[in-house]
DNA sequence: CTGTTAGCGCATTCAT
DNA sequence: ATGAATGCGCTAACAG
């Protein structure tokens, strides 16, 4: 591989000179300039970005935190905050924790001894509270403190929404379904939003969560949805208006309703949450609140670059959410 | 940040004695690794990656080349590469080029200046041809040249099977339905072995290919697959039999199928391609062609690393596909 | 076993 | 406008 020195020992010029050209910093004759593009060409010279990195302390290299990338809604949201990096001149480092806490630690280890610039979160664990307060950080869904900026969708309002629509539909009985989260987000704020609503709108309703378990392969986080939606169907046989914690949870319900020989919406409405597009489609199209991903996802890269730049930047950023009118309300 | 340097001093030591008590590498004296292990803690010193793959020539990192994170084909396939290569150590830079040529190309050479110790592929364009032949490459589902690993799974084995069920299924008028790639890959193998199982059995079969556009976003995937499906099923009301490329495919042409007042599996047979599991479970399940995705997964990573370290690899591994008996045959 | 030293490729400062 | 020199943090070679 050539390096700088041979590109500026062939053009005749200091290795100074040649730096200055490729970066436009300082000033360089044209005519100089030129000659040591040429030079470049003909070496089939890449600057070495190691090299770089090491010298100016700067990676331009951002960390995602995610818990499976294989996960519709992770994904997505991965695809816009890679493609928004990119944009930005900044690579990702994707660490797909598997909701494995032990191999979290070990990446932000990782992250760190790699000089990455920056982090952007989307983990449930509490580890991000003393470990790395030096690192520019940035949080999905998530509080984790009042120094930490966090990007959400509005859970609040998106919980309300689909309360509102559930009793207008002329709903009697409510449920809220989803997995209990382990940790502490933002998403419970939606559960919050149902309870609020329905206290004041005096209707009776249950919440009917189950302990997630630890999620290592798709496959088994729509076995768990089936298991919840198993159990709550059997057991509450009154309800005649749901809301999921997500989409999953829905489309399980649904079909154990199915099952059971209810008609949705005619008997049971239900309404999910995510609205994250899919290779499959029901024939019926789930009514859902659906999360600004790209809006979330590009949102999280630009916070954290002007973070990484010493910029001010807001320290919540909430997106409102939609109500996608399907089949099932 | 702490150096190595302070390290050493602090704990009254060389550099290179740190150097090898940090890597087991030459020999130090019990006691000696001891009190260095103290001081590093005390100063909370972390390594510089970025200084030692300077150093070492070897960045530890892999480039995935891939047309859409966000797919759940793709999304499946990098959960487990990344899995593979961060238990060995490696770190994964990921390249989701949109399926767009220039982007792709702008990613190699960024993969370059990054000084990637390799680069798995799953691109369809025609780009590494000339531009990398230096670099450790290795190839999914996409044959390039003699000199570069291919990995796929059996996708004539995968068209043979499928062809074999449904005739099994008393299926008399054959079709195989899917987008037309734009560029050449294995996957065209499960359209040969329609044919000539077809021919062989001396069954009328039909080719309904519609040249794919370029897919940015996973949402317009589908409506492409709608699309096709939707003229399919309008020009071809003989056929009872039908295969096709993948399983997006399978579930538009089933919901057009029924949307005319056909009945799956009675009047037609459908068997996708993938099976990618999905959040959404059809009341239907699909009857399709599985991929070993993790086993592709974690061999192209396994082939590459061997690559990397100069060692002798399988310059093609074909992995054995699966039929699922869903209910669409 | 351990200390010292020479670069890895580049950006930057300081002269000129 | 440009050349020479310095050092970023680390590993490996060498000398002890």
């Amino acid at each position: 591989m050539a390096t700088m020195k041979d590109v500026a020992k062939k053009a005749g010029v200091g290795m100074g000179t040649v730096s200055r050209a490729l970066n436009n910093s300082g000033s360089v004759k044209a005519e100089t300039r030129a000659r040591i593009l040429k030079v470049i060409e003909e070496l089939d010279y890449t600057p070495n970005e190691i090299a770089r990195s090491f010298k100016k302390q700067k990676n331009k290299l951002v960390g995602l935190m995610v818990p499976m990338i294989n996960h519709p809604f992770f994904a997505e949201l991965t695809y816009f905050i890679e493609d928004e990096l990119f944009k930005n001149g900044y690579k990702l480092m994707i660490c797909s924790s598997s909701t494995d806490r032990e191999k979290e630690i070990e990446y932000l280890q990782m992250l760190k001894k790699n000089q990455v610039d920056g982090i952007i979160t989307i983990s449930y664990h509490d580890i991000y509270q003393n470990e790395l307060i030096e690192l520019p950080l940035v949080t999905i869904d998530r509080y984790i403190s009042d120094e930490i900026p966090l990007i959400s969708s509005d859970n609040y309002l998106g919980g309300s929404m689909a309360v509102e629509h559930l009793i207008n539909a002329g709903c009697q009985k409510l449920a809220y379904v989803g997995g209990e989260p382990r940790y502490k987000s933002t998403v419970s704020d939606r559960k919050r939003a149902f309870i609020e609503l329905a206290n004041q709108s005096n209707i009776p309703y249950t919440i009917f969560e189950v302990e997630e378990p630890t999620i290592a392969i798709m496959s088994s986080e729509m076995a768990y949805a089936e298991h919840v939606a198993e159990e709550f169907v059997k057991t509450h046989p009154e309800v005649d208006g749901i809301i999921t914690s997500a989409d999953v949870f829905a489309y399980a319900v649904i079909n154990e309703l199915i099952k059971v020989g209810k008609r949705v919406p005619e008997d049971v409405k239900v309404i999910g949450y995510d609205g994250v597009p899919s290779l499959i489609k029901m024939d019926r199209q789930l009514s859902t609140i659906k999360q600004p991903v790209e809006a979330l996802a590009r949102q999280s890269a630009n916070v954290l670059i002007s973070l990484i730049d010493g910029e001010e930047v807001p320290m919540q950023s909430i997106f409102p959410v939609e109500y996608i009118d399907g089949d099932t309300c």
